[in-house]
DNA sequence: CAAGCAGTTAACAATTAGATAATAATACAA
DNA sequence: TTGTATTATTATCTAATTGTTAACTGCTTG
């Protein structure tokens, strides 16, 4: 009901599969992006911030566990969710898959119904943990349920896109969110903004803030810190 | 919808109405367990005593008839809100269930939307049935037996879905309520109202109370504020 | 010092809510 | 039941806020 549709990102180099889990998933509510290789999924990734990607073991192009292993190295995939493919019989690939950082692992031949309710109870589980949480960081206080943020007791009335870009930035404090991935996250990927647009909001939170608690990493995005 | 969660059971010995119904009222916000059989029905009951128990007629090892008299026999289960499934023709299992002490019935074939606004429905019932009681802000007090608001011994007399407004809003002070929120507490989720009703509605609280207790979030919603 | 990037500002566009009046629905009393 | 009063909803216009763009400025870095 609430919020965006999530976003996946499928990875699997057999048309069929792809068109399998793509209508299942949509059927749920789901937005699904493809990717037929290992090269295209890492574009896609970085392109359009899914919520979550399910890799297939074996693909040309880089093969899950690697593609995997290099979007865990960014700080912007951290938290994405990532779900893998893998033959029933190859379970040293399901353990290399688990320590790789992956959040499940579904075996082939796949049932959709097993796929969708795996999907379904991953975003549960992550959903109910971190919705809606007041932040705290030092004397910041960021209040999602009374869209307030308050410094020393202060408050400080901002506005919807304001509110979420701090609200974002704060929710991973020092860590360097880039311009694009704020745009998908704040934005959304459909809209499509000018340049300048990040920067303005930017301003204006640190305007109302009076402190100053957003640095710029140039060429690369921005972070929060006290 | 405040709060936590509230829970529901689900007793089917059907998966895949288990899973279509978990999924939307999943959606709907609601935290859902299930049971395939009358015994782990009760057995899930006594563990988690959910808010509601929605539970098909035609179970294996007790079916959903027997199981409803045998909680509604302790009185932790007195209170529990109890949905009965039933084939569409067998009638005469409606009304055993009703008089077994179900709250309501729905019949198969389910329709989703059905399901959800009944639950809906049930818990909004309930929930304004137990918060019968006058809250106090600072010098705003709202009798909801009454329909009276009353600043510092001056009375205010609102009608019907204006009181229901300042309710909502003041039942969880400084909490932003979206639009949507405020449509499917006061409204209800199957009604249809447009855009401008709410705000119609907000501003003659408004009128009415004289002060200024209402506060606009653009782009989110209305909040309750001294 | 030039290129690239972000900061600043103001103008404008788009969105959103407020106000008001008209109409519809409902409740209620005679 | 009918007529009346109250309440609820819609439509329209207006005001305000919020969001975006564009043009310019200035810093930083190789």
């Amino acid at each position: 009901m609430e919020g965006k549709a999530k976003q996946i990102l499928i990875a699997d180099d057999e048309p069929d599969i792809l068109e399998i889990i793509r209508y299942n998933l949509e059927k749920e509510g789901y937005e699904v992006l493809t990717a037929k290789d290992g090269n295209e999924a890492i574009e896609k990734a970085k392109e359009f911030y899914p919520d979550l990607i399910i890799l297939d073991i074996m693909m040309p192009r880089k093969n899950g566990v690697e593609v995997c292993q290099i979007l865990r190295t960014q700080p912007s995939f951290q938290d994405t969710l990532i779900i893998f493919l893998t033959a029933m019989s190859d379970e040293s690939a399901q353990i290399k898959g688990l320590e790789t950082g992956a959040d499940d692992y579904i075996s082939k031949p796949i049932s959709p119904k097993v796929l969708v309710s795996r999907v379904n109870a991953l975003f549960r589980r992550v959903t109910n943990k971190e919705a809606g949480k007041t932040l705290q960081i030092g004397n910041i206080a960021i209040d999602p349920v009374k869209f307030i943020v308050t410094i020393d007791d202060k408050e400080v009335v901002l506005a919807k896109k304001e509110f979420e870009l701090i609200y974002l930035l704060a929710s991973k404090p020092g860590r360097v969110f880039l311009r694009n991935e704020i745009l998908t996250q704040v934005w959304g990927n459909e809209v499509i903004v000018g340049d300048r647009t990040i920067d303005v909001h930017v301003r204006k939170v640190r305007q109302k803030l009076g402190i100053d608690c957003i640095t710029t990493v140039k060429g690369v995005g921005y972070k929060f810190e006290i």
